[in-house]
DNA sequence: TCTTAGCACTCTTGACGTGAGAGTGCTAAG
DNA sequence: CTTAGCACTCTCACGTCAAGAGTGCTAAGA
């Protein structure tokens, strides 16, 4: 395949532009007179045709303007967004709203998902981070009534987990007390599997608890585990492509169905943080996908704890806005995960 | 305002079924063949121009069928729906799902989303519940590293709440254990105010984490600060009513907007649980809401800690469905709460 | 008094045809 | 290689028209 004249190039770009812009198919004389080209509309009309024969646009039927095709799109993102950053405004006020939430992952994670809904105006899905390998760190054990107890376990780098338990016979907080402290001596530091090995020697009480715990630690790690937090659902319903409902169906099913969504960012993102990672129409790996893109990225820390986050919306989206919020929001959530994380 | 004659409430509740069943007006004629009436179409006719005078039906024009008017849906479910009771069968597997669910709130908000909307074929919101005045239970402060600490904060009932604080010195966790104990003894049973008052004497930084839990444990009261867990939006896109996209995002803005949603559910439940509440066409109180109808309810333990469910859908909904739907899904989780608040 | 058959009337809906407009591809000249 | 000109194609909006659905009314029957 032959290289793109830089004419063919900026044609290329202005279609894709001007078609985010309008939703309709672009033609050679609108170009010329939007964008003021140095050229006439026949000459823009001999390179669209070239566009076209190369496979970057099509022609909804004879009499239409142009429409990029996947392809366009994909050499759109790959060689023709500029490298657009956030404006300072729009970073101040973001970092601002983290500044002042709470300091917590229950407050981070709606609002980073809210924040780049926003930012990119299309709906945004943010995973809570995973840990590599959690550790376990602290164990509390809680009598709430009669058989019934509340376990509190704490992993490295803030993981809290909380799960009830019935035990068969009831015990009192003094037991469960020092139950607690025992294992917290015994396991501070260890993964699932150690712990597991170290719960055959213990009694009955603190045997069931540390293998309770080390199924808790397995979850926290197999990745199917985390919330996913949402937001934006609604931006994109106004979109002309959605007036008609079904597509509009496909898209919100790829951002409601947990594993679909889950099986998509294992796929996609590799566990390296901070790459942006930009797929257009599925890629033929995804048929569900086939009328939207997603821009991806992980974030946290590479060895402790990462997430993903990322939004999704018809493969006629504005690809430099989107994929400036998702790095920089991946960035945002990056420094909060290493300050909790570096203990 | 005149009775209605059982007839015409016949004929109400059948206009009433079978457009939910067609979302297409509905005529005397079609009325009498697929129910098998005993009386003839100009008979029917005639209750129908009844109904419509009594502001129950509408026209859209002329010559097409009737459709039921808000009133005419408030009228059908406070008079006309059968107390349906959900399928043993459905019953019995709702039940299945949530025993096979790790007892934990985070595990059980969004099973009770799910299942409720799977149920009611409809998007649903659930709300966790809320202690009506949390109660200070045990307190871990955990080192994470350098001036970083992890609180760990166990509320009456099972609430778990954690929180970063970055601490202006570093201090070992001896120390926080030390002072995790201290506040253990003091606080134990007691409310944010009472908490606050005995901050007061205490030494640094025991007072500055007191203020810090009176502050949980306020917020956790406000009720404003709940997570809502939303399930099944996508359930409704097919609906015709749909089509357009701009009803759509009527629908969806509400299911999404937080604060909003907060706001009818705060205004439309009382503090009863178990009663299911219907709100048709926003009920005059809210503009957003016209188009929709919303079947809540409250669940949980009145005294301790009470959340919301409900779906949300068009007001051409199988409220039937709904409601038995609600009713249940707010039994179980009840049911849930009641067995974690006991103590 | 209630029910019903019959009928005229109204309004939507889909099919069809038509003209305007937009945009293309091609050709020939600059 | 670029450009003006032109024939050609296709969509879209519009108007017309007939079919169909459903109503309201009237008058007769139970």
């Amino acid at each position: 395949m032959e290289e793109l004249t830089p004419r063919q190039e900026t044609i290329l770009r202005l279609v894709v532009r001007e078609y985010v812009r309008s939703a309709s198919p672009v033609g050679s004389r609108a170009l010329v007179e939007a964008y003021e080209l140095p050229v006439s509309s026949a000459t823009v009309r001999n390179d669209l045709a070239r566009l076209e024969a190369l496979g970057y646009l099509s022609h909804p039927h004879t009499s239409a303007g142009r429409v990029p095709t996947l392809e366009g799109y994909r050499y759109f993102v790959g060689r023709l967004v500029g490298d657009v950053a956030l404006p300072l405004r729009e970073r101040t006020t973001i970092a601002h709203q983290f500044y002042q939430a709470r300091r917590d992952l229950e407050q981070w994670m709606p609002l980073a998902a809210s924040v780049l809904s926003q930012t990119a105006r299309l709906p945004a899905v943010v995973t809570v981070p995973q840990a590599v390998e959690p550790h376990y760190k602290h164990l509390q054990l809680i009598s709430t009534h009669g058989h019934t107890v509340l376990l509190v376990l704490v992993a490295h780098g803030g993981i809290v987990k909380q799960q009830m338990l019935n035990l068969v016979e009831p015990v009192d907080q003094e037991a469960l007390g020092k139950a607690s402290d025992r294992l917290n001596q015994l396991c501070a530091g260890l993964a699932a599997d150690e712990i597991e090995t170290r719960a055959d020697g213990l009694p009955s009480l603190e045997s069931d608890v540390a293998r309770l715990v080390a199924g808790i630690l397995r979850d926290a790690e197999a990745g199917m585990s985390g919330t996913i937090y949402r937001d934006g659902l609604t931006a994109v319903l106004q979109q002309p492509e959605f007036s008609e409902g079904e597509k509009a169906h496909g898209l919100m099913r790829i951002v409601e169905e947990r594993s679909l969504l889950k099986g998509v960012l294992a796929d996609a993102l590799g566990p390296e943080v901070g790459l942006v990672r930009v797929l257009i129409g599925g890629e033929g790996r995804w048929d569900e996908l086939r009328a939207c893109s997603l821009v991806l990225a992980r974030y946290g820390v590479s060895e402790y704890a990462t997430g993903a986050l990322g939004v999704v919306g018809p493969t006629r989206m504005s690809y430099g806005r989107a994929i400036s919020a998702v790095r920089f929001v991946a960035g945002v959530l990056s420094d909060l995960v290493y300050d909790s994380y570096a203990g």
